[in-house]
DNA sequence: ACCGAACTTGATGCATCCGTCAAATTACTC
DNA sequence: GAGTAATTTGACGGATGCATCAAGTTCGGT
Protein backbone atom coordinates (compact mmCIF):
# COMPACT_ATOMS: atom_id res chain seq x y z
CA UNK A 1 0.00 0.00 0.00
CA UNK A 2 1.02 3.53 -0.75
CA UNK A 3 2.05 5.20 2.42
CA UNK A 4 0.57 8.64 1.60
CA UNK A 5 -2.99 7.09 1.56
CA UNK A 6 -4.19 7.63 -1.45
CA UNK A 7 -6.34 4.69 -2.30
CA UNK A 8 -5.42 4.43 -5.98
CA UNK A 9 -2.46 1.79 -5.44
CA UNK A 10 0.58 2.68 -7.57
CA UNK A 11 1.80 0.03 -10.14
CA UNK A 12 4.37 -2.00 -9.59
CA UNK A 13 7.28 -1.53 -11.27
CA UNK A 14 7.12 -4.25 -13.50
CA UNK A 15 3.77 -3.85 -14.43
CA UNK A 16 4.75 -0.08 -15.31
CA UNK A 17 7.22 -1.73 -17.65
CA UNK A 18 5.07 -4.11 -19.26
CA UNK A 19 2.86 -1.00 -20.31
CA UNK A 20 5.44 0.73 -21.43
CA UNK A 21 6.72 -1.97 -23.33
CA UNK A 22 3.28 -2.85 -25.17
CA UNK A 23 2.68 0.78 -25.52
CA UNK A 24 5.84 1.17 -27.78
CA UNK A 25 5.28 -1.80 -29.55
CA UNK A 26 1.51 -0.93 -30.06
CA UNK A 27 2.60 2.46 -31.73
CA UNK A 28 5.38 0.43 -33.76
CA UNK A 29 2.77 -1.95 -35.36
CA UNK A 30 -0.30 -0.24 -35.87
CA UNK A 31 2.12 2.57 -37.39
CA UNK A 32 3.28 -0.52 -39.65
CA UNK A 33 0.13 -1.99 -39.99
CA UNK A 34 -3.13 -0.54 -38.96
CA UNK A 35 -5.03 -0.64 -35.82
CA UNK A 36 -6.47 -3.77 -36.59
CA UNK A 37 -2.81 -5.82 -36.72
CA UNK A 38 -3.24 -9.30 -34.49
CA UNK A 39 -2.57 -8.78 -30.84
CA UNK A 40 -0.87 -11.10 -30.07
CA UNK A 41 2.25 -9.83 -32.38
CA UNK A 42 1.86 -6.71 -30.52
CA UNK A 43 2.50 -9.13 -27.43
CA UNK A 44 5.02 -10.51 -29.01
CA UNK A 45 6.71 -7.56 -29.72
CA UNK A 46 6.63 -6.44 -26.70
CA UNK A 47 8.16 -9.75 -25.39
CA UNK A 48 4.80 -10.09 -23.30
CA UNK A 49 2.47 -12.76 -23.23
CA UNK A 50 -0.85 -12.28 -24.92
CA UNK A 51 -2.47 -12.76 -21.58
CA UNK A 52 -0.70 -9.44 -19.81
CA UNK A 53 -2.01 -7.19 -22.88
CA UNK A 54 -5.27 -8.18 -22.12
CA UNK A 55 -4.91 -7.44 -18.66
CA UNK A 56 -3.42 -4.33 -18.85
CA UNK A 57 -5.98 -3.13 -21.96
CA UNK A 58 -9.07 -5.05 -21.81
CA UNK A 59 -9.56 -4.65 -25.72
CA UNK A 60 -7.98 -3.74 -28.49
CA UNK A 61 -9.86 -0.50 -28.68
CA UNK A 62 -8.75 0.31 -24.79
CA UNK A 63 -5.36 -0.14 -26.54
CA UNK A 64 -5.98 2.17 -29.18
CA UNK A 65 -7.55 4.63 -27.52
CA UNK A 66 -4.23 4.33 -24.89
CA UNK A 67 -1.92 4.71 -27.44
CA UNK A 68 -3.04 6.44 -31.01
CA UNK A 69 -4.23 9.70 -29.96
CA UNK A 70 -1.44 11.38 -28.69
CA UNK A 71 0.15 9.95 -32.19
CA UNK A 72 -2.38 11.33 -34.11
CA UNK A 73 -2.90 14.94 -32.36
CA UNK A 74 0.76 15.50 -32.81
CA UNK A 75 0.56 14.81 -36.56
CA UNK A 76 -2.49 16.89 -36.93
CA UNK A 77 -1.15 19.79 -35.24
CA UNK A 78 1.71 19.19 -37.47
CA UNK A 79 -0.47 19.74 -40.92
CA UNK A 80 -2.17 22.37 -38.90
CA UNK A 81 1.18 24.53 -39.10
CA UNK A 82 2.11 23.41 -42.59
CA UNK A 83 -1.64 25.15 -43.49
CA UNK A 84 -1.20 28.33 -41.73
CA UNK A 85 2.10 28.53 -43.61
CA UNK A 86 -0.37 29.80 -45.99
CA UNK A 87 -2.05 32.91 -46.79
CA UNK A 88 -4.19 32.67 -49.38
CA UNK A 89 -7.30 31.00 -48.58
CA UNK A 90 -7.47 28.06 -50.95
CA UNK A 91 -3.61 26.65 -50.51
CA UNK A 92 -4.78 26.56 -46.89
CA UNK A 93 -7.23 24.22 -47.65
CA UNK A 94 -5.57 22.32 -49.53
CA UNK A 95 -2.27 21.95 -47.95
CA UNK A 96 -3.61 21.38 -45.11
CA UNK A 97 -5.51 18.06 -46.87
CA UNK A 98 -2.85 17.23 -48.79
CA UNK A 99 -0.62 17.48 -45.28
CA UNK A 100 -2.65 14.71 -43.37
CA UNK A 101 -2.99 12.66 -46.33
CA UNK A 102 0.90 12.22 -46.95
CA UNK A 103 1.34 11.51 -43.38
CA UNK A 104 -1.78 9.02 -43.60
CA UNK A 105 0.16 7.32 -46.60
CA UNK A 106 3.10 6.50 -44.34
CA UNK A 107 1.09 5.67 -40.72
CA UNK A 108 -1.20 3.03 -41.08
CA UNK A 109 -2.44 4.04 -37.42
CA UNK A 110 -2.91 7.57 -38.77
CA UNK A 111 -4.82 6.06 -41.76
CA UNK A 112 -7.22 3.86 -39.63
CA UNK A 113 -8.07 6.90 -37.61
CA UNK A 114 -9.16 9.35 -39.77
CA UNK A 115 -10.79 6.87 -41.86
CA UNK A 116 -12.33 5.73 -38.44
CA UNK A 117 -12.04 1.99 -38.22
CA UNK A 118 -12.86 2.18 -34.99
CA UNK A 119 -15.25 2.58 -32.51
CA UNK A 120 -15.40 2.85 -28.64
CA UNK A 121 -11.97 5.20 -28.98
CA UNK A 122 -13.17 8.29 -27.60
CA UNK A 123 -10.34 10.16 -27.33
CA UNK A 124 -9.31 9.10 -30.91
CA UNK A 125 -12.29 10.16 -31.98
CA UNK A 126 -11.99 13.52 -30.05
CA UNK A 127 -8.88 14.16 -31.95
CA UNK A 128 -10.24 13.33 -34.81
CA UNK A 129 -13.18 15.35 -34.29
CA UNK A 130 -11.21 18.55 -33.61
CA UNK A 131 -9.02 17.44 -37.11
CA UNK A 132 -12.05 17.53 -39.13
CA UNK A 133 -13.92 21.09 -37.40
CA UNK A 134 -10.05 22.36 -38.31
CA UNK A 135 -10.38 21.57 -41.83
CA UNK A 136 -13.67 22.67 -41.85
CA UNK A 137 -12.86 26.36 -40.59
CA UNK A 138 -10.20 26.07 -43.64
CA UNK A 139 -12.91 25.19 -45.64
CA UNK A 140 -15.20 27.88 -44.96
CA UNK A 141 -12.64 30.36 -45.59
CA UNK A 142 -11.87 29.35 -48.89
CA UNK A 143 -15.57 29.47 -50.08
CA UNK A 144 -15.97 32.83 -48.63
CA UNK A 145 -12.63 33.31 -50.69
CA UNK A 146 -15.25 32.23 -53.45
CA UNK A 147 -12.74 29.02 -54.20
CA UNK A 148 -13.62 26.23 -52.53
CA UNK A 149 -17.28 25.03 -54.67
CA UNK A 150 -20.20 26.56 -51.95
CA UNK A 151 -21.83 22.97 -52.25
CA UNK A 152 -18.75 21.71 -50.35
CA UNK A 153 -19.84 20.91 -46.71
CA UNK A 154 -18.08 19.17 -43.76
CA UNK A 155 -18.98 15.53 -43.98
CA UNK A 156 -17.32 15.58 -47.57
CA UNK A 157 -14.21 15.02 -46.44
CA UNK A 158 -14.36 11.46 -45.57
CA UNK A 159 -14.66 11.28 -49.05
CA UNK A 160 -11.39 12.73 -49.60
CA UNK A 161 -9.64 10.77 -46.90
CA UNK A 162 -11.51 7.30 -47.63
CA UNK A 163 -10.09 7.83 -51.34
CA UNK A 164 -6.77 8.80 -50.63
CA UNK A 165 -6.52 5.47 -48.21
CA UNK A 166 -7.74 3.67 -50.82
CA UNK A 167 -6.06 4.88 -53.65
CA UNK A 168 -2.57 4.85 -50.81
CA UNK A 169 -2.69 0.79 -51.19
CA UNK A 170 -1.98 0.96 -54.93
CA UNK A 171 1.54 2.55 -55.25
CA UNK A 172 3.33 5.00 -53.08
CA UNK A 173 2.87 8.06 -54.66
CA UNK A 174 -0.51 7.82 -56.83
CA UNK A 175 -2.64 9.12 -54.22
CA UNK A 176 -1.04 12.22 -54.96
CA UNK A 177 -2.46 12.11 -58.64
CA UNK A 178 -5.65 11.23 -57.10
CA UNK A 179 -6.53 14.11 -54.72
CA UNK A 180 -5.06 16.68 -56.99
CA UNK A 181 -8.17 15.43 -59.58
CA UNK A 182 -10.42 15.53 -56.46
CA UNK A 183 -8.65 19.31 -55.16
CA UNK A 184 -9.43 20.04 -58.95
CA UNK A 185 -12.71 19.30 -58.93
CA UNK A 186 -13.65 20.87 -55.93
CA UNK A 187 -12.40 24.38 -57.09
CA UNK A 188 -15.47 26.74 -57.49
CA UNK A 189 -14.71 27.48 -60.64
CA UNK A 190 -14.93 23.83 -61.50
CA UNK A 191 -18.31 23.32 -59.62
CA UNK A 192 -21.07 21.29 -61.72
CA UNK A 193 -24.11 20.51 -59.82
CA UNK A 194 -24.35 17.55 -57.44
CA UNK A 195 -26.10 14.50 -58.11
CA UNK A 196 -26.87 13.96 -54.69
CA UNK A 197 -26.61 15.74 -51.45
CA UNK A 198 -24.07 15.34 -48.49
CA UNK A 199 -23.67 12.62 -45.96
CA UNK A 200 -26.64 13.57 -43.37
CA UNK A 201 -25.81 13.67 -39.35
CA UNK A 202 -26.73 9.81 -39.19
CA UNK A 203 -24.81 8.48 -41.89
CA UNK A 204 -21.69 10.15 -41.64
CA UNK A 205 -22.14 9.27 -37.89
CA UNK A 206 -22.49 5.68 -39.15
CA UNK A 207 -19.99 5.93 -41.89
CA UNK A 208 -17.36 7.57 -39.49
CA UNK A 209 -17.84 4.42 -36.71
CA UNK A 210 -19.21 1.02 -38.44
CA UNK A 211 -16.90 1.51 -41.66
CA UNK A 212 -19.05 -1.47 -43.30
CA UNK A 213 -16.63 -3.99 -44.21
CA UNK A 214 -13.72 -2.45 -46.18
CA UNK A 215 -12.84 -5.74 -47.63
CA UNK A 216 -10.47 -7.51 -46.21
CA UNK A 217 -7.38 -9.52 -47.26
CA UNK A 218 -5.07 -9.89 -49.63
CA UNK A 219 -6.05 -10.61 -53.13
CA UNK A 220 -3.00 -12.95 -54.07
CA UNK A 221 -3.52 -16.53 -55.00
CA UNK A 222 -3.31 -18.68 -52.01
CA UNK A 223 -0.87 -21.00 -50.96
CA UNK A 224 -1.12 -24.36 -52.97
CA UNK A 225 0.64 -27.30 -52.85
CA UNK B 1 -17.83 -44.53 -70.99
CA UNK B 2 -19.21 -42.50 -74.12
CA UNK B 3 -20.54 -43.88 -77.17
CA UNK B 4 -19.41 -41.88 -78.96
CA UNK B 5 -15.83 -43.23 -78.38
CA UNK B 6 -14.63 -39.68 -77.53
CA UNK B 7 -11.87 -39.52 -74.53
CA UNK B 8 -13.34 -37.12 -72.63
CA UNK B 9 -15.56 -38.60 -70.15
CA UNK B 10 -19.16 -36.54 -69.99
CA UNK B 11 -19.70 -35.82 -66.46
CA UNK B 12 -22.23 -37.65 -64.65
CA UNK B 13 -25.82 -36.31 -64.07
CA UNK B 14 -25.07 -35.37 -60.52
CA UNK B 15 -21.70 -34.28 -61.20
CA UNK B 16 -23.38 -31.56 -63.50
CA UNK B 17 -26.03 -31.01 -60.83
CA UNK B 18 -23.48 -30.15 -58.25
CA UNK B 19 -21.30 -27.97 -60.70
CA UNK B 20 -24.50 -25.75 -61.61
CA UNK B 21 -25.67 -25.33 -58.02
CA UNK B 22 -22.39 -24.45 -57.05
CA UNK B 23 -22.16 -22.06 -59.78
CA UNK B 24 -25.44 -20.47 -58.96
CA UNK B 25 -24.78 -20.06 -55.31
CA UNK B 26 -21.42 -18.86 -55.86
CA UNK B 27 -23.02 -16.03 -58.01
CA UNK B 28 -24.87 -15.25 -55.41
CA UNK B 29 -22.67 -15.04 -52.58
CA UNK B 30 -20.06 -13.40 -54.72
CA UNK B 31 -22.26 -10.38 -55.68
CA UNK B 32 -24.00 -9.96 -52.27
CA UNK B 33 -20.83 -10.56 -50.47
CA UNK B 34 -17.40 -10.45 -52.26
CA UNK B 35 -15.18 -12.48 -54.26
CA UNK B 36 -13.81 -13.09 -50.72
CA UNK B 37 -16.72 -14.62 -49.15
CA UNK B 38 -16.09 -18.00 -47.74
CA UNK B 39 -16.17 -21.18 -50.15
CA UNK B 40 -17.70 -23.31 -47.25
CA UNK B 41 -20.28 -21.15 -47.19
CA UNK B 42 -21.43 -21.58 -51.35
CA UNK B 43 -21.08 -25.15 -50.47
CA UNK B 44 -22.86 -25.19 -48.09
CA UNK B 45 -25.60 -22.45 -50.05
CA UNK B 46 -25.31 -25.21 -52.57
CA UNK B 47 -26.45 -28.27 -50.81
CA UNK B 48 -23.29 -29.46 -51.07
CA UNK B 49 -20.16 -30.50 -49.25
CA UNK B 50 -16.88 -28.57 -49.34
CA UNK B 51 -15.04 -30.88 -50.51
CA UNK B 52 -17.22 -31.34 -53.26
CA UNK B 53 -16.65 -27.73 -54.45
CA UNK B 54 -12.49 -28.34 -54.65
CA UNK B 55 -13.18 -31.52 -56.27
CA UNK B 56 -14.89 -29.23 -58.77
CA UNK B 57 -12.83 -26.06 -59.08
CA UNK B 58 -9.99 -26.99 -57.08
CA UNK B 59 -9.17 -22.99 -56.36
CA UNK B 60 -10.89 -20.13 -55.28
CA UNK B 61 -9.56 -18.20 -58.58
CA UNK B 62 -10.89 -21.01 -60.83
CA UNK B 63 -14.34 -20.71 -59.40
CA UNK B 64 -14.33 -17.06 -59.10
CA UNK B 65 -12.75 -17.23 -63.30
CA UNK B 66 -15.73 -20.13 -64.01
CA UNK B 67 -18.68 -17.82 -63.26
CA UNK B 68 -18.15 -14.61 -63.04
CA UNK B 69 -16.65 -13.42 -66.25
CA UNK B 70 -20.11 -14.09 -68.06
CA UNK B 71 -21.70 -11.89 -64.83
CA UNK B 72 -19.16 -9.27 -65.71
CA UNK B 73 -19.05 -9.13 -69.24
CA UNK B 74 -22.49 -8.80 -69.33
CA UNK B 75 -22.55 -5.66 -66.86
CA UNK B 76 -20.08 -4.00 -68.92
CA UNK B 77 -22.02 -4.89 -72.45
CA UNK B 78 -24.60 -2.51 -70.56
CA UNK B 79 -22.66 0.12 -69.82
CA UNK B 80 -21.58 0.68 -73.02
CA UNK B 81 -24.69 0.72 -74.05
CA UNK B 82 -25.73 3.28 -71.65
CA UNK B 83 -22.29 4.84 -72.98
CA UNK B 84 -23.37 5.38 -76.42
CA UNK B 85 -26.47 6.52 -76.10
CA UNK B 86 -24.73 9.96 -75.86
CA UNK B 87 -23.31 11.66 -78.65
CA UNK B 88 -21.23 14.21 -76.31
CA UNK B 89 -18.27 12.79 -75.93
CA UNK B 90 -17.61 14.06 -72.53
CA UNK B 91 -21.31 12.64 -71.42
CA UNK B 92 -20.48 9.69 -73.11
CA UNK B 93 -16.62 9.50 -71.49
CA UNK B 94 -18.55 10.69 -67.84
CA UNK B 95 -21.77 8.30 -68.37
CA UNK B 96 -19.78 4.94 -68.19
CA UNK B 97 -17.64 5.70 -66.16
CA UNK B 98 -21.26 6.43 -63.79
CA UNK B 99 -22.55 3.37 -64.61
CA UNK B 100 -20.27 0.88 -64.14
CA UNK B 101 -20.18 2.75 -60.86
CA UNK B 102 -23.42 2.61 -60.21
CA UNK B 103 -22.89 -1.71 -60.78
CA UNK B 104 -20.19 -1.79 -58.71
CA UNK B 105 -22.12 -0.40 -55.98
CA UNK B 106 -24.88 -3.00 -56.05
CA UNK B 107 -22.78 -5.69 -56.97
CA UNK B 108 -19.79 -6.57 -54.53
CA UNK B 109 -18.16 -9.33 -57.65
CA UNK B 110 -17.88 -6.49 -60.07
CA UNK B 111 -16.59 -4.27 -57.79
CA UNK B 112 -14.21 -6.46 -56.88
CA UNK B 113 -13.52 -7.80 -60.48
CA UNK B 114 -12.82 -4.10 -61.33
CA UNK B 115 -10.65 -3.32 -58.65
CA UNK B 116 -8.68 -6.51 -59.55
CA UNK B 117 -8.53 -8.16 -56.26
CA UNK B 118 -7.28 -11.70 -57.35
CA UNK B 119 -5.08 -12.91 -59.47
CA UNK B 120 -4.97 -16.19 -61.57
CA UNK B 121 -8.45 -15.33 -63.63
CA UNK B 122 -7.64 -15.07 -66.84
CA UNK B 123 -11.04 -15.01 -68.25
CA UNK B 124 -12.17 -12.41 -65.83
CA UNK B 125 -8.83 -10.47 -66.13
CA UNK B 126 -9.63 -10.09 -69.97
CA UNK B 127 -12.86 -8.97 -69.52
CA UNK B 128 -11.75 -6.28 -67.33
CA UNK B 129 -9.05 -5.42 -69.49
CA UNK B 130 -11.51 -5.04 -72.56
CA UNK B 131 -13.06 -2.83 -70.31
CA UNK B 132 -10.64 -0.52 -69.56
CA UNK B 133 -9.73 -0.57 -73.10
CA UNK B 134 -12.81 0.87 -73.55
CA UNK B 135 -13.12 3.55 -71.22
CA UNK B 136 -9.85 4.79 -72.83
CA UNK B 137 -11.62 4.95 -76.18
CA UNK B 138 -14.27 7.04 -74.51
CA UNK B 139 -11.69 8.60 -72.35
CA UNK B 140 -9.31 9.55 -75.81
CA UNK B 141 -12.62 11.07 -78.18
CA UNK B 142 -13.34 13.46 -74.51
CA UNK B 143 -9.82 14.38 -75.02
CA UNK B 144 -10.14 15.09 -78.61
CA UNK B 145 -13.02 17.45 -78.12
CA UNK B 146 -11.27 19.14 -75.83
CA UNK B 147 -13.12 18.09 -73.05
CA UNK B 148 -11.05 15.62 -71.16
CA UNK B 149 -8.17 17.23 -69.40
CA UNK B 150 -5.20 16.20 -71.33
CA UNK B 151 -3.02 14.63 -68.91
CA UNK B 152 -5.59 11.63 -67.79
CA UNK B 153 -4.34 8.49 -68.75
CA UNK B 154 -5.53 5.19 -69.00
CA UNK B 155 -4.00 4.10 -66.04
CA UNK B 156 -6.23 6.73 -63.96
CA UNK B 157 -9.63 4.86 -64.58
CA UNK B 158 -7.77 2.07 -61.01
CA UNK B 159 -8.24 5.85 -59.17
CA UNK B 160 -11.73 6.45 -60.29
CA UNK B 161 -12.85 3.15 -59.30
CA UNK B 162 -10.73 2.09 -56.59
CA UNK B 163 -12.50 5.59 -54.83
CA UNK B 164 -15.84 4.81 -56.05
CA UNK B 165 -15.31 1.18 -54.38
CA UNK B 166 -14.22 2.73 -51.48
CA UNK B 167 -16.76 5.52 -51.05
CA UNK B 168 -19.63 2.90 -51.93
CA UNK B 169 -19.03 1.74 -48.17
CA UNK B 170 -19.87 4.72 -46.60
CA UNK B 171 -23.45 4.98 -47.20
CA UNK B 172 -25.44 3.64 -50.28
CA UNK B 173 -25.46 6.72 -52.45
CA UNK B 174 -22.60 9.28 -51.65
CA UNK B 175 -20.14 7.42 -53.99
CA UNK B 176 -22.33 9.75 -56.60
CA UNK B 177 -21.38 12.78 -54.94
CA UNK B 178 -17.39 11.96 -54.94
CA UNK B 179 -17.35 10.30 -58.62
CA UNK B 180 -18.71 14.27 -59.26
CA UNK B 181 -16.10 16.31 -57.39
CA UNK B 182 -13.60 13.52 -59.36
CA UNK B 183 -15.36 14.24 -62.69
CA UNK B 184 -15.30 18.44 -62.28
CA UNK B 185 -11.84 17.96 -61.63
CA UNK B 186 -10.92 16.15 -65.11
CA UNK B 187 -12.90 18.39 -67.00
CA UNK B 188 -10.16 20.30 -69.30
CA UNK B 189 -11.20 22.96 -68.02
CA UNK B 190 -10.37 22.44 -64.33
CA UNK B 191 -7.27 20.96 -64.90
CA UNK B 192 -4.06 22.31 -63.06
CA UNK B 193 -0.96 21.11 -63.18
CA UNK B 194 -0.22 17.60 -61.56
CA UNK B 195 2.18 17.04 -58.71
CA UNK B 196 2.90 13.03 -60.16
CA UNK B 197 2.74 11.05 -62.88
CA UNK B 198 0.54 8.24 -63.46
CA UNK B 199 1.19 5.24 -62.72
CA UNK B 200 3.95 3.31 -64.72
CA UNK B 201 3.14 -0.59 -66.28
CA UNK B 202 4.53 -2.24 -63.76
CA UNK B 203 2.83 -0.50 -61.25
CA UNK B 204 -0.27 -0.85 -62.89
CA UNK B 205 0.16 -4.24 -63.42
CA UNK B 206 1.14 -4.70 -59.47
CA UNK B 207 -2.10 -2.34 -58.52
CA UNK B 208 -4.43 -4.48 -60.63
CA UNK B 209 -3.40 -7.63 -59.22
CA UNK B 210 -1.59 -7.73 -56.22
CA UNK B 211 -3.77 -5.41 -54.01
CA UNK B 212 -2.03 -4.52 -51.25
CA UNK B 213 -4.14 -5.26 -48.48
CA UNK B 214 -7.55 -3.43 -48.59
CA UNK B 215 -7.73 -3.52 -44.65
CA UNK B 216 -9.81 -5.71 -43.89
CA UNK B 217 -12.76 -6.19 -41.36
CA UNK B 218 -15.48 -4.70 -39.76
CA UNK B 219 -14.32 -2.12 -36.69
CA UNK B 220 -17.19 -3.06 -34.52
CA UNK B 221 -16.31 -3.39 -31.25
CA UNK B 222 -16.10 -7.34 -30.86
CA UNK B 223 -18.46 -9.07 -28.70
CA UNK B 224 -17.61 -8.76 -25.30
CA UNK B 225 -18.69 -11.17 -22.28
C1' DA C 1 12.24 -12.28 6.67
C1' DC C 2 7.65 -12.86 5.59
C1' DC C 3 3.01 -12.49 3.67
C1' DG C 4 -0.60 -10.96 0.88
C1' DA C 5 -1.63 -8.50 -3.09
C1' DA C 6 -0.56 -7.49 -7.62
C1' DC C 7 1.25 -9.08 -11.66
C1' DT C 8 2.46 -12.33 -15.44
C1' DT C 9 2.43 -16.49 -17.67
C1' DG C 10 1.24 -19.65 -21.31
C1' DA C 11 -1.79 -23.17 -21.99
C1' DT C 12 -6.46 -23.45 -23.22
C1' DG C 13 -11.00 -22.89 -25.41
C1' DC C 14 -13.43 -20.80 -28.94
C1' DA C 15 -14.28 -19.47 -33.58
C1' DT C 16 -13.35 -19.02 -38.53
C1' DC C 17 -11.62 -20.65 -42.71
C1' DC C 18 -8.87 -23.37 -46.00
C1' DG C 19 -7.67 -27.55 -48.28
C1' DT C 20 -7.35 -32.91 -48.20
C1' DC C 21 -8.52 -37.64 -47.83
C1' DA C 22 -10.28 -42.41 -47.32
C1' DA C 23 -14.59 -44.18 -47.41
C1' DA C 24 -19.23 -44.40 -49.00
C1' DT C 25 -22.41 -43.49 -52.51
C1' DT C 26 -24.05 -42.99 -57.09
C1' DA C 27 -24.59 -43.50 -61.95
C1' DC C 28 -23.54 -45.44 -66.20
C1' DT C 29 -22.28 -49.58 -69.21
C1' DC C 30 -22.55 -54.23 -70.39
C1' DG D 1 -28.91 -56.62 -62.40
C1' DA D 2 -24.08 -56.46 -61.46
C1' DG D 3 -19.61 -54.48 -61.86
C1' DT D 4 -16.84 -50.51 -61.92
C1' DA D 5 -15.35 -46.01 -62.13
C1' DA D 6 -16.52 -41.44 -61.17
C1' DT D 7 -18.43 -38.59 -57.72
C1' DT D 8 -19.52 -36.98 -53.27
C1' DT D 9 -19.16 -36.96 -48.56
C1' DG D 10 -17.90 -34.99 -44.12
C1' DA D 11 -14.61 -35.55 -40.91
C1' DC D 12 -10.02 -34.10 -40.35
C1' DG D 13 -5.62 -31.33 -39.77
C1' DG D 14 -3.57 -26.96 -40.04
C1' DA D 15 -3.44 -22.03 -39.61
C1' DT D 16 -4.83 -17.70 -37.62
C1' DG D 17 -6.65 -14.75 -34.12
C1' DC D 18 -9.38 -13.44 -29.96
C1' DA D 19 -10.10 -13.82 -25.09
C1' DT D 20 -9.77 -16.29 -20.54
C1' DC D 21 -8.04 -18.43 -16.48
C1' DA D 22 -5.75 -21.10 -12.92
C1' DA D 23 -1.29 -21.28 -11.40
C1' DG D 24 3.01 -19.48 -10.56
C1' DT D 25 6.03 -15.41 -9.79
C1' DT D 26 7.40 -10.98 -8.09
C1' DC D 27 6.90 -6.95 -5.55
C1' DG D 28 6.73 -4.04 -1.46
C1' DG D 29 5.09 -2.87 3.05
C1' DT D 30 5.41 -4.37 7.83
Amino acid sequence: MPTDGSTRPVLRRDAQRSIEKLTAAAIELFTERGLDCPLDEIARRAGVSPGTLYHRFGTREALIDAVVPELAAEQLDTAVQYAEANSDPWERFARYVEKISTMMASDSALSDAVTRRYDDTPRLSAVCTEAFDRAWTYAEQAQEAGQLRADFVTGDFILLFTANAAHARLAPDVWRRGLAFILDGLRASAAHPLPVGPLDSDQLAEAMHHTPEPHTGTARARTRR
